[in-house]
DNA sequence: ATTTACAGCACCATTCTGGTCCGATATGGT
DNA sequence: ACCATATCGGACCAGAATGGTGCTGTAAAT
């Protein structure tokens, strides 16, 4: 359903429930998960994730918990993604070359590529204090181009499709 | 891995296939698994799919095959993915409200549901034209977002972290 | 009538996902 | 020193989704 993992799901909502506390105390597992309404073992699984690719710190003992390893600033989205689910690839062949067996024949190749850097630009372009923020985005080209797209509902109408799962 | 499925990826190559060929005579199943070089079943699967959809006419009888239901001008890749991969909704929330059991709690939900608009514009935004075309892109603010980020290769640099899976 | 080729559906193996649990280790307090 | 608290690093498991196959039926052309 082209959507992103509970997993990815859940740990941005995390980050984003620390990175709205206000003092700067370390929160453990069980705090985060409750606040959240989160199964406890999943969200513990998760944050010991996001410490050790270092978008958290973690504390242990007691009076320990998990922190942010940056300020909300320096977190993107983009970056919460590819920590818990993998580089953003829509295809194969989107990263680059030689990845696909088919890549003498296929002529979709590159578009895909582009297509993939602008999917990647957006969420990179989301940082975890727009996330937290009530009026959500700022700076850059991709950010305009969200703010207009907000003005004019659907700028182009697309029947959506009698589709049953 | 946040990737598309491998049905919608094919989907989407024989799509391709169907708008590049010259001529407007139907291709069956069999030829376009063979140019495309993909497993049989399968692409009959897809096609089937496709054509059950709405984006491609189908032909029965000897002779027969697949067309294009509309000019490829007229097809969007977000149109495609909705068809097959079904609609796009990066988290549960990111459609509308009332899918999900912690709106009260999560801060994130609006967020979310910009960036999957952006998300969604900037598929709807790439037509099947442009993807058997040489240079890809043309109209739309975030087309022009596009071309520029393909100027500028790295806007802003994020460390590639040392995912390993 | 025969051949061609799509339509629909059931089926299967493998992988991925969401979720749980446990022993080990580190920290703070008594 | 000891204990309670928490993270750390695994293993583990059931169920769903994915990728892929096969078969029967039906429509169209020769």
């Amino acid at each position: 359903m082209f959507r992103l993992s509970k997993t990815t799901d859940y740990g941005i909502v995390l980050m984003a429930q620390l990175a709205s506390t206000p003092d700067r105390s370390p929160l453990n597992a069980r705090e985060l998960a409750a606040s959240a309404d989160l199964p406890a073992p999943m969200v513990s699984k998760i944050l010991k994730a996001l410490a050790r690719e270092g978008l958290l710190i973690s504390q242990r003992g007691s009076k320990g918990g998990y922190q942010l390893a940056r300020l909300p600033e320096e977190l993107s989205v983009s970056e919460m993604i590819r920590v818990l689910e993998g580089p953003v690839a829509l295809t194969d062949c989107a990263i680059g070359p030689t990845l696909c067996s088919h890549e003498s024949l296929c002529a979709v190749r590159e578009p895909w590529q582009v297509i993939n850097r602008v999917v990647e630009r957006a969420l990179a372009d989301v940082t975890l204090a727009d996330l937290v923020r009530q009026r959500p985005l700022r700076r850059g080209a991709l950010a305009e181009g969200i703010l207009q797209i907000e003005r004019r509902p659907e700028p182009r109408p697309e029947r959506s499709p009698t589709h049953v799962d």
